[in-house]
DNA sequence: CGCGCCGTTGAGCCCGTTCAAAAAGTGTGG
DNA sequence: CCACACTTTTTGAACGGGCTCAACGGCGCG
């Protein structure tokens, strides 16, 4: 149980042209020749330790990553150390862009949950790459878009729901989004997760301790498994119901 | 006090050429030629009575808005009833946007606060039109991430954030965007709101009872003064501290 | 072995809720 | 102008979900 260790190791990102997460990432509507141009336009490899931060609220920074392998998390700090988690990324996950317009300060900071890897791209360039290729600027309007409907979900979340629903929504919206990325899904419904039962009240808006509580309270009632690195959800339709989860918001572009 | 007459007569959008909220909507950045092709795309324009629907979650809908005179909301009802308010939409707010992409169901839904006159584009046109104007696929990226950054910082406040400091949250957000679309700012620190307490209740997640407290309380303190249609603030720097208020998120684009 | 991190459990309190009702403001028709 | 219905605001009283404070146990690691 908790073999912390299996999350440590990332691997290094390849060359754009056989980078094997491409096809969920921003870069997915590229042909052959574009590609190149994308991977020219990538400015280097980054690999972190478990806990490192990536960015921080307040930063004037305007790179953009592509998270390759890992976890990291977005997430926002108050002044008298209330934290708020905003978005768990995981491989694919396209996130820290914000042009050269406004102040150019991060309103949220960024931070590894295990060993990661990401590509980085410097902000500058952004502006003549979509100019050179609309598709591209078309593809992250609507990731934005479909991160935002995410975070609207969110705030019903938060805004309306019990520590119940909150937990077993974001168990929900986790379990789907990992097995997604994983082509074959095992029969057993079990994913592997690398959060603390902390990362889940900063995520919830709850204390640790209800946050733990609430999940026993799951647990015996069959809904969510969650123990150690290992979350299983026996009757995912059953949980998505009480959840009230929306599927609609976690599918794919069916154009482009 | 409380003239609702005031806030039910919208007026009718002219031509885009003339349009006096355009310079703080999506198509901004146009020259004259453009602005033109604008007009031509915007398929036709709408008015509303107070307290109607403008398209609800579940539809399937692609046309995307500017409200062009008074206020609506974004919302969502959860199926017993409760309802988070997610953004308040004002003069100039593009809304409405979600790409062919995905399955076009809407994720929210979207009502008027007032009597309401917005323009409606038909979504169809929009892959085409950023495809000849780049710079409108980068401004609508960039208002797109805007929004988010604004959802992220709500998602703090429900997350994370007492009552009180929702609700100054909320109040000093509302004053600072009213403000910063009337040019000229009167001294007295007043701004013309349409909202209830329900509505305050329903964007910050708490009952209608306990918004009353809290505004009880936010008064007494002399730091939030609503009555009717008025909302005055006497020291939004004092207001703004309680709150938390990130400045920096609610400014404009410096470049385009 | 000792230390730190994480998960677990208990007891009591408080913020925000629920239920209930009255007061104040708004709109309609006679 | 008043009578009436309806919406919004205000207040009271009591409940409860989630929080705070506190302690203990398990596990990994030096």
């Amino acid at each position: 149980m908790g073999k912390k260790k299996a999350w440590h190791e990332a691997s290094v990102p390849l060359q754009c042209e056989e980078c094997p997460v491409r096809k969920l990432a921003l870069f997915q509507p590229l042909n052959k020749t574009e590609v190149k141009a994308a991977h020219k336009f990538r400015s280097e490899v980054s690999m972190l330790e478990q806990g490192k931060v990536i960015f921080r609220q307040g930063e004037i920074c305007n790179e953009a990553f592509t998270l390759y392998d890992g976890w990291a998390c977005l997430y926002q700090d108050l002044a008298d150390g209330r934290r708020q988690i905003l978005k768990f990324l995981l491989p694919g996950d396209f996130f820290g862009f914000q042009t050269d317009f406004g102040t150019g300060v991060r309103a949220h900071s960024a931070r590894t949950l295990t060993g990661a890897s990401m590509c980085v791209f410097s902000g500058g360039g952004f502006l003549k790459l979509f100019k050179k290729k609309p598709a591209l600027g078309i593809r992250l309007t609507w990731m934005t878009a479909q991160d935002q409907a995410v975070a609207h979900e969110h705030l019903a979340s938060l805004g309306r729901r019990s520590a119940k629903e909150r937990i077993a929504y974001l168990m929900m919206e986790i379990f789907h989004r990992v097995r997604e990325r994983q082509g074959e899904q095992n029969k057993d419904n079990k994913v592997s997760i690398p959060l603390t039962q902390d990362h889940i009240a900063d995520a919830t808006g709850l204390t640790p301790i209800h946050v733990n509580r609430t999940l026993k309270s799951l647990r015996q009632a069959k809904l969510v498994e969650l123990q150690g690195n290992e979350l299983q959800v026996p009757d995912p339709d059953a949980l998505a119901d009480i959840a009230g989860f929306n599927w609609d918001i976690f599918s794919k572009p069916s154009v482009i």
